[in-house]
DNA sequence: TGGATAATTCGACATGTTTCGAAATATAGA
DNA sequence: TCTATATTTCGAAACATGTCGAATTATCCA
């Protein structure tokens, strides 16, 4: 986190932002569920618009306005097969998304630890 | 990615929502950026509301909106230190999202080059 | 070619967000 | 207690977002 370059804020907060809804967070997490070494998003494993907005009580014009979102943000891929159109999550943008946390991962109990105890001591506001 | 609890998606879409916006996330990575293991986050290394609204242009009352909903999303702590308000990053909250990322981390390069000749032998939609 | 299925675009509406300035509150110090 | 400084709350204005249904476009198959 410390050598985190700072003027990529506004780019990182479009992919956030693509993230800050539910729904859209729903079909990002479907579609990453099957990006992964090994499976490699293969076009078999890749969902279409309409099972996508299965489950989720959306009209399919908000479903196509929520992938929009999500490839104008750079996190998910589509392309006609058909009929359908498959939808596949980009697998460099999760690695973007990951390296910028990882400076938090590992000791950060420690720190949370010392927060905890510091705050019963001084009293934290409300 | 593959083992993540979706029913977190409301929860996990609040963080992003937090995040989702430049100015906040300038903010944001501005406390996180000492709050790592070692430099721990000490009071003495926290900002108060006024620094953090320099070199953001913005109005105090605007950076004090969004410090609540920073706070309100649980990614950073506040406390009154005299006429100051500190404020610090949880590293909790860090950790549960460099967690959910986490499984993206590694070898998505091996996956990005695969995505890629895909497109390129069937051309991707724009 | 014509009908069926899948997806997108468009227009509209309700709701939420970002921002400010003014007023209110909290604290330190003379 | 009075004043200066820091922060929050409030109200308002401009703008963005999420959602739908209707109309449109794309593709397959008979």
């Amino acid at each position: 986190m410390s050598n985190y370059p700072i003027n990529d804020a506004e780019e990182l907060a479009a992919l956030f932002k693509a993230l800050s809804n539910p729904h859209r967070l729903k079909i990002f997490i479907g579609l990453a569920r099957c990006c992964r070494p090994g499976q490699a998003c293969a076009p078999s494993m890749r969902a279409c618009v309409g099972e996508l907005g299965d489950g989720l009580g959306l009209a399919p014009s908000t479903i196509s306005h929520h992938l929009k979102e999500l490839r104008h943000a750079g996190l998910i891929h589509m392309k006609r097969a058909g009929q359908h159109v498959e939808c596949w999550a980009d697998p460099e943008a999760l690695a973007r998304l990951s390296e910028f946390f990882h400076f938090a991962g590992g000791d950060a109990s420690e720190l949370a630890a010392f927060a905890e105890a510091h705050d019963k001591t001084m009293g934290e506001q409300r």
